[in-house]
DNA sequence: CCGATTTCTGGGAGCGCTCTCAACTGCTCG
DNA sequence: CGAGCAGTTGAGAGCGCTCCCAGAAATCGG
């Protein structure tokens, strides 16, 4: 399988090749022979290790700082307990060589990774293609960059994947992942605990006995809150005939948004929900059941913004005026889309950003974990993210 | 610098001694058993959650089969040369223990990592807000991972984190590296050149020299193509009077969407190019000028989706009908966008996600270099990926 | 001014794995 | 029937780094 097909059908190739001198470098001096291009080379073909300079080691530090292996890495590793002038000496050397510690070899011995992985299962769902995948990974990763930490990124498409992800985690090469848009029996947090690999998953787990696992800490916006305010603002501006076009009903965040919904709305008409699937098709779709079944409907909360758009499309086909006949509120804030639409979709806005630097943070606390044992004990606890109304000019 | 404080007394996780499972006496030759000071079994370097049996190591896999460390490597590492009965006896070994190698003892010794950095520079891009960024990423990822190397994600925001990613490149914690979103004067490319370390760019580099650079390999669609397609489009739909609204002229991407449109309109009037910014907004205001500075103008390639989508509005603020008036063809195939403007929009479709899987494939084959000893034929060359035209309403 | 501390340092044992190389199979041949 | 050989196997030397521990140097009490 890693046999690796050489580009098969490979569309035009840039430029012609040609022998241009290179410098190669690669740096593995374990690597095959490589042969020669009899051209002008700078450095090709060189065998031997002292080719390409030899990665300085904590050796070579030491000894050009005239201390041990021992004080060198202290001072690499923050200096503490070695005097002024050794501490000084030994920077000195690092500078010149150029020192870089080599991972690997920390790792060997503390077992610390430095590295956490992020794993997104079901790279087709919307977590995927909507911008939220990007903002939820800049937001791990200025948390984690801040704390020092790499960002190991494995996304997961079929079952096969599952067991490479699940070899990976159990592989111990990352100190700790984050678990993102798993499906009710996604065997994932399963893995990882049982590898005793700590985990903060993205969104509420919706499995049974998810929400009284305490091991289970898990970040997601609030869906509810946001829905009780989409469905407050339309009342608010006196709409009394609301209908919700919700998300799929098996992940937890359509359900959670449904159930704000009904928090306001506790004996509303059946009639004025209908089911989307978080696209904009889906939504217009769903927008024309509701449309048949409540003509009289005055008021729309669809659960994202992208089926809110296809709503607004079939209600403008239906001729109903927006705002006017019918206000309409999204969710999720995607700009490409809410601003965009006709009119401006007012919705209800998440900071998807935020949500991955907590999950980053919540991670990385549990991680230096037990550094806290007098303290109450209880490590980090889920948390759920604010959400707010962002007024444009749907409702 | 590096957070890693020894924890001083370290936590008091106890962890019983005893836990070891295999002999807990000398498993080693190596003489001078490992002080065990405390009498809690205090684990130096860190605590492992309770529950977590210690990893088994290949010695361990060994012993079960009684066989030598050596033996076991060479099953676990292929089992070339190794006799069948043994061979046996050692996978069973492996998944009795459910052993797995430690990555980083392996690349201690091998010097290999089996990871590829992919640097992602400017997050505020739209390579980052699009869709084309995930989309880049299920490319990579899945090249990637056929050929069991993992993606280690860096994303840059501001100068210090030049200084991070540098350094984190030149620590040779990855193999090689995939460089995103670069502007002219990156330094990325430099310091991985630097250090040695194998890279493949994505969209073709515009510094300066960087055409005739041959060590710079990177795959970009083929931009100036697309251009091309479009506006054949426009004219082959009688099309005669065809604008075109740009990118920002200071990315290649923009300057070779451009090139195109201009091979098919070598003397056109420089009155219908207008630079836009790649966002709808910029597109729209780009639209309102080129109306305002040629009235008669009948058709409009947009470099960007975005864009079109702005143009479309003010198009239609303006009053003219599209296609009928003035055909719009976009660029991209942002199926979010593309599929849901009014009417759906023309547009030429570039495949993100192969450009991605070339990426990885070129880097890959870099990685492995040498692996093609009798082809005279330097290492891999920049590609080009093909576009095409995906007709909607708009052209 | 000397022994008791306290603070620094260096020695050295590993972390788990790969890889070289010598030693040890069986066999085939001469 | 012993030499000559592929084919196998194991011992052992590191890879570069951290950290324990003992010894050295510096500091301090009396």
């Amino acid at each position: 399988m890693s046999q690796h097909q050489p580009t098969g059908a490979g569309p035009s190739a840039a430029q012609p090749s040609g022998g241009a001198p290179s410098s190669g470098g690669s740096r593995h001096a374990r690597a095959a022979g490589r042969p020669v291009p009899g051209a002008a080379g700078s450095d090709p073909g060189r065998s031997e290790p002292p080719g390409a300079a030899p990665r300085p080691t904590l050796e070579s530090v030491a000894e050009l700082a005239g201390v041990s292996r021992a004080t060198a890495s202290r001072v690499v590793n923050g200096g503490a307990g070695v005097r002024a002038s050794l501490r000084e000496k030994v920077q000195r050397a690092v500078e010149e060589l150029g020192y870089v510690p080599n991972l690997a070899a920390r790792t060997l011995v503390t077992r610390r990774n430095h590295a956490v992985a992020v794993v997104v299962a079901e790279p087709e769902s919307r977590l995927f293609s909507d911008p939220f995948f990007a903002q939820h990974l800049r937001g791990i990763s200025r948390e984690l960059s801040a704390a020092d930490n790499q960002m190991v990124l494995l996304l997961v498409e079929d079952q096969d994947d599952y067991q490479r992800v699940g070899r990976y985690l159990a592989g111990g090469h990352v100190d700790g992942a984050l678990l993102f848009s798993l499906h009710h029996s996604d065997p994932l947090p399963d893995m990882a605990r049982r590898v005793g690999l700590p985990f903060v998953i993205g969104g509420r787990p919706g499995w049974p006995g998810a929400e009284s696992d305490r091991e289970l800490v898990y970040v997601d916006s609030d869906n509810r809150g946001g829905g009780r305010i989409a469905v407050q603002h339309l009342q608010s501006i006196g709409r009394t005939t609301i209908a919700t076009i919700t998300g799929p009903l098996d992940q937890t965040s359509s359900l959670d948004r449904l159930d704000g919904y009904r928090d306001l709305l506790p004996d509303g008409d059946p009639d004025l929900i209908a089911e989307g699937d978080f696209t904009p098709d889906g939504g217009g779709r769903a927008m024309a059941e509701l449309l048949a079944r409540r003509p009289d409907l005055d008021g729309v909360f669809a659960a994202s913004d992208a089926m809110a758009s296809g709503a607004l499309r079939v209600l403008r086909a239906a001729g109903r005026r927006v705002p006017e006949d019918v206000a309409v509120v999204g969710f999720d804030d995607v700009e490409q889309i809410s601003a965009w639409t006709e009119p401006p979709l007012t919705t209800v806005r998440q900071d998807i950003e935020d949500m991955g630097r907590l999950m980053a943070r919540l991670l990385l606390r549990r991680l230096s974990g037990a550094a806290e044992p007098a303290t109450g004990r209880r490590g980090p606890t889920s948390v759920i993210t604010p959400t707010r109304l962002v007024v444009r000019g749907s409702a």
